[in-house]
DNA sequence: AAAATCTATATTGATATCCAATCCTGCATT
DNA sequence: AATGCAGGATTGGATATCAATATAGATTTT
């Protein structure tokens, strides 16, 4: 199997995407290695791929913190996801075949069965599901990781400013896209993918912070392996939680999630906070 | 300053780019360790960068090796970076001004005059610097940094197969992209950026590998710090002959940086190498 | 009392040494 | 010749230790 700062690089990125770790939250080396019970060298080497990947940065001398984007980087962030998600759906509409476009077809179908059913955390999966599984029919694997990263940072983006949509709950424009690129039509789809992003980001930027801070121990409770006996303090759920918990609600974390329909029209003085970081 | 396990990520980097240290070469890390005197878990999370960057590979127990790239990744790279870049140059045919197409067309024509010169070392670089520029110009960090891997990514491909041109000699492309993307011709302009990356790959894919295989030792010596006592056996070239060489032709490995005009015309049969990677 | 400085503590960056697991090589055997 | 095994080498990891640095608290000064 993969090493184990492997698995605890898998574990933190979770948490974060997961919004349980928030941004600015210290990563300190002792106390993560005796949360996970390994040698601050395991820690060391995890921390260094989540900074990589864009999800913590390392102050020398300071340690490693949740990433705590800046405005203008959320704003590059969406650019550069709306500039692959566009330079995919190009190739799409040359490229994929029937089977594709009934593959997003139908994966759109099962969101909107989500939403009707009121399931909400799934809707919310699915919505962002999408636009992997948008990449992947690119069947290029270099573009995929990068778009996956992207959305990481999106994601941990959207634990700095909880909007009360969240990412891809704009269903009607996944199913109009769909049809815009099987036509051919690629100008209006390309507007149509700058403006679906541009709504999110829209969103995100009037919306005051909130997300509660919870302490490392706290937070990563949930993912470790308590079969082996416990050294820390807490730690009364087991592994099989998270699953059920994935891609969902965190009730602690007091996130929204609520399904709405678009909100083109609104063009919200977008200036509630015009310095540096999304504090 | 930047950690000691960054300035080794730094150099191997270099070493990589500068085709000195060849797709498949082990990375050991006792040796490497030996190399720049110190510890091996510096080394260790020096190479954990790599691999993230994409330039190694770690495999368990095994350590790690420069990466060797698939045909179908090199593929793959080359998509992106077509997708990328012409992401970006739809950004800039709306968005850019007389500064900054002028700025282009200054780069351009220092390279032009570089060709004339007869510097091929400089033109070379000057070529790759021209894509790097491009990108910077939409003034996106986050699409900097990853057009900046596909650029590393690709040029570790060289060294894989060594074109008997470079990268981005194709100086007439450079200069016709100004006026097309200025013309706001986007989609010829698409296009000659497709065929101008095209036309590189399809470069690659039929000739066959080269490059004499360096040891760590022999490789890295250029870059290592002199100054201080030296452990190991050779070593008498100093620091200061690395930024002379630095982008140009390395004699050792026998790599060939002839400028070339086009050639469009070359449609090759593409079957040199049918398998799995490019040896 | 407020500000500035200094000291003590905690954390990181890094080293050295040790150990287990695994891979590879070479030798012996069939 | 092919197979199987043993030993060596390498990686992944643990632990203990040390220097450098940053934070916080205590002390002094204004």
């Amino acid at each position: 199997m993969s090493s184990r700062s492997q698995t605890i690089t898998a574990i933190l990125t979770k948490a974060i995407l997961d919004h349980r770790l928030v941004p600015g939250c210290k990563l300190g080396e002792r106390e993560l290695s005796e949360i996970f019970d390994v040698s601050r060298i395991v820690i060391r080497q995890a921390l260094i791929r989540l900074a990589d990947d864009g999800l913590a940065t390392i102050e020398r001398n300071r340690g490693a913190f949740v990433a705590k984007p800046s405005l203008q980087e959320a704003l590059e962030l969406y650019d550069a996801l709306t500039l692959v998600e566009q330079g995919v759906a190009a190739q799409l509409s040359e490229r994929l075949g029937p089977s594709g476009w009934n593959e997003l077809r139908q994966h759109v179908e099962r969101q909107r069965q989500a939403v009707e059913a009121g399931n909400d955390a799934l809707a919310d999966l699915l919505g962002q599901e999408y636009h992997t599984l948008f990449v992947r029919l690119s069947r290029n694997k270099v573009m995929q990781e990068i778009h996956a990263q992207l959305i990481r940072r999106t994601t941990l983006l959207r634990s700095l400013i909880p909007a009360d949509f969240d990412y891809c709950n704009l269903l009607d424009d996944h199913s109009r896209l769909i049809d815009l690129l099987e036509k051919g039509r690629l100008k209006p789809a390309m507007e149509l993918i700058a403006s679906h992003h541009n709504t999110v980001v829209r969103g995100y930027i009037m919306d005051r912070p909130a997300h509660v801070e919870l302490t490392p121990r706290d937070a990563l409770a949930p993912y470790l392996d308590t079969t082996r006996p416990e050294k820390g303090s807490r730690g009364s759920e087991n592994a099989s939680e998270i699953r059920e918990e994935a891609g969902g609600t965190t009730s602690q974390a007091g996130k929204t999630n609520k399904i709405r329909s678009h909100r083109h029209d609104g063009h919200h003085s977008a200036n509630a906070n015009p310095e540096g970081t999304l504090q």
